[in-house]
DNA sequence: ACTTAGATTTCGCCG
DNA sequence: CGGCGAAGTCTAAGT
């Protein structure tokens, strides 16, 4: 990884225009072929950079210029860097970083539930877990204590997309007679207001899941009317 | 910003759970409190971070390990990083960088539209920008000649999830009994094909615009045949 | 190569 | 402060 530090103008132009204007940044060229550009505020976001692949392109002794390129599809995205004085230029050589190890994101709150049907709704029962369909596969298919069909859309934040996205699942489940009257279920950590006002209107539940409540780490809330 | 190059392990805690198994990272420590670990490779996203405001932490000398804390709402957001050995440990002043210049984004063409509403329709005046509905505000809320509503959806590239979206705008409308006759436009830089079919086979107009032109700085195209 | 869906999305705006 | 939608979203997975 090559660490420049420089005063430098960024111009970049691809699916659209932007210029930075003369300033001191961080330049970060990755070994990938990653190029960063970071401001000493701003947050997580680079103010400009390209994504692997790409080509680079230095001139100058000292550095004067650095020009990244892309080759993504019909239009040419460039990365043009003006470098007018350098501060600091160090390179490190970091080796393989080891993966990343998550827990808690929406495959878990999958697992969980496939194992805990129940929290999608009362006496349900897992037929199985990413049941195909023409159009990709739905999280859970259930039946309920009536035999009905319940198909179970899951997230961990539920926007209308995820409405839109078990409709479509819906559409294409009830072309199949047996399952004309299969219902929807909506399960998510949360539920946007929008998205419950919009599943509501078309019939769907929607069900809000503690991921504490069903790794058994914390109690259900009690129900306070019965 | 202080940018250190050490052996280190991180955690996070917080939305998610994930651990960073011990190697050579970038740790780039901004003055506006964000914090990012980069490894040489995987481009643009850091391995792990934190978004400002936080509160950070120093233990040992030299230093063994860093805490960043975040009170996002409830839950405390962490982030723990025990250093093994440092490479390199560097501080640069880089002042205020000047903000990024962007041109081109959706925003652009509703403001040029919301000003020239003829573009999207022969005679078409603006009622206002933002119309609030249900789920959500249409980005132009017109009315032709005839004094007939017109929703307008804008964007840069159309795709299906435009039609989808413009479509469910229309179904929240038209339940008012004073708007049931709203119709519906598509207006955007450019309009995928399948996005064109599925808004026609709706009944909703496409029409395609010229960034230059709205602008001034192009002259429209001719129409070929009158 | 293209499309789809997830993300600790982040970010900005408007209420 | 919360909700919503755009983003040069990025990224990984499936086709």
């Amino acid at each position: 990884m090559r660490l420049i530090v420089a005063r430098c103008e960024v111009t970049y132009t691809g699916r659209l225009t932007a210029v930075l204007p003369e300033a001191l940044r961080l330049l970060m060229l990755k070994s990938d072929g990653s190029v960063l550009v970071h401001a000493d505020t701003g947050g997580y976001k680079p103010q400009n950079w390209m994504t692997p692949p790409t080509a680079l392109e230095f001139e100058g002794e000292p550095l004067e210029r650095i020009v990244v390129r892309k080759f993504a599809g019909k239009t040419e995205d460039r990365l043009d860097i003006r470098i007018a004085e350098i501060v600091s230029d160090v390179t490190h050589d970091m080796g393989e970083a080891a993966e990343l190890e998550k827990d808690g994101v929406e495959k878990h709150l999958q697992e969980l539930l496939a194992g805990q049907p129940h929290w999608c709704g009362e006496g349900f029962r897992l037929v199985r877990r990413e049941w195909p369909t023409d159009i990709g596969p739905v999280d859970l298919m259930c039946r309920d204590e009536e035999d009905g069909w319940i198909a179970v859309e899951i997230k961990r934040v539920a926007t209308i997309d995820a409405v839109e996205q078990l409709t479509r699942y819906l559409d294409f489940i009830r072309r199949d007679p047996a399952m004309a009257d299969c219902t929807g279920v909506l399960a998510a950590q949360q539920i946007k207001p929008q998205a419950r006002t919009l599943a509501e209107s078309r019939g769907l539940r929607c069900v809000e899941v503690d991921l504490m409540v069903l790794r058994g780490e914390r109690e259900p809330e009690l129900t306070l009317f019965v």
